[in-house]
DNA sequence: ATAAACCGTAGAGTATAGTCAATGGTCAAG
DNA sequence: CTTGACCATTGACTATACTCTACGGTTTAT
């Protein structure tokens, strides 16, 4: 699959997944042919790439998606660490969202 | 008023001082002295860090803040644009809660 | 055969709000 | 009179997640 095609089947850019590449978060990136320097990107990106998506929907940057992800592959039972890092997340954004409402109502008072 | 006590008096970082004053957010800074060039920054400033201080808890960005106060040296009546300001800035922390708890949902039904 | 569409790399730019380092001059205390 | 504390300027650096440009080579369609 060329990059163009990922980018179809994915809808982010090429921009984009050369970073992600670029930062170690794809696999089987080959480049099988002599007579050019193409890249071929195997299916699992497509995977890979949704992952990633979904995880920003919860604001995990992508330094903590790759973790993730690499995590995913060392051990084939998915969940300690990621549940654990869905529990942290979450108090993340309720602490957030607290800190918010403080604003919001100091403001109010303020109006 | 020499950067130092400036900086003493408000609690900020003279690097901090020299970049708001390069964004032009500071007023009196003049140069009285031949035989060096420091600046003398007049006392209004103390004020205008501690409005941006202030501003900046209800999550104003410094370019807002430059209109804010810009705004409030053309008019002696503080209020009509301010308080615009005030209402568009909690609308947006509104939002930004909303869509925190959206995200906080989604999490919670999936962990 | 040629133009459009695609591919690769490298490096710069975007936004925000500062912070830090280097350089050189000045002031105050002992 | 020298040491330490202060001042000014310039430019680079921080973090995040891309996006864009420039350059040159390749493939595909007509």
């Amino acid at each position: 699959m060329k990059i163009g095609e990922l980018a179809e089947k994915t809808g982010v850019s090429r921009d984009t997944i050369r970073f992600y590449e670029n930062k170690g978060m794809l696999t089987e990136v080959t480049r099988p042919f002599e007579w050019n320097n193409y890249k071929d990107y195997g299916e699992e990106n497509i995977k890979r790439i949704q992952i990633i998506k979904y995880l920003q929907r919860f604001s995990f940057t992508l330094r903590e998606c790759k973790e993730l992800i690499d995590q995913k592959n060392a051990s084939p039972d998915e969940c300690p660490n990621k549940s654990k890092a869905f529990q942290k997340k979450l108090s993340l954004i309720e602490a957030q969202i607290q800190e918010l409402q403080e604003t919001r109502d100091a403001l109010i008072k303020l109006i």
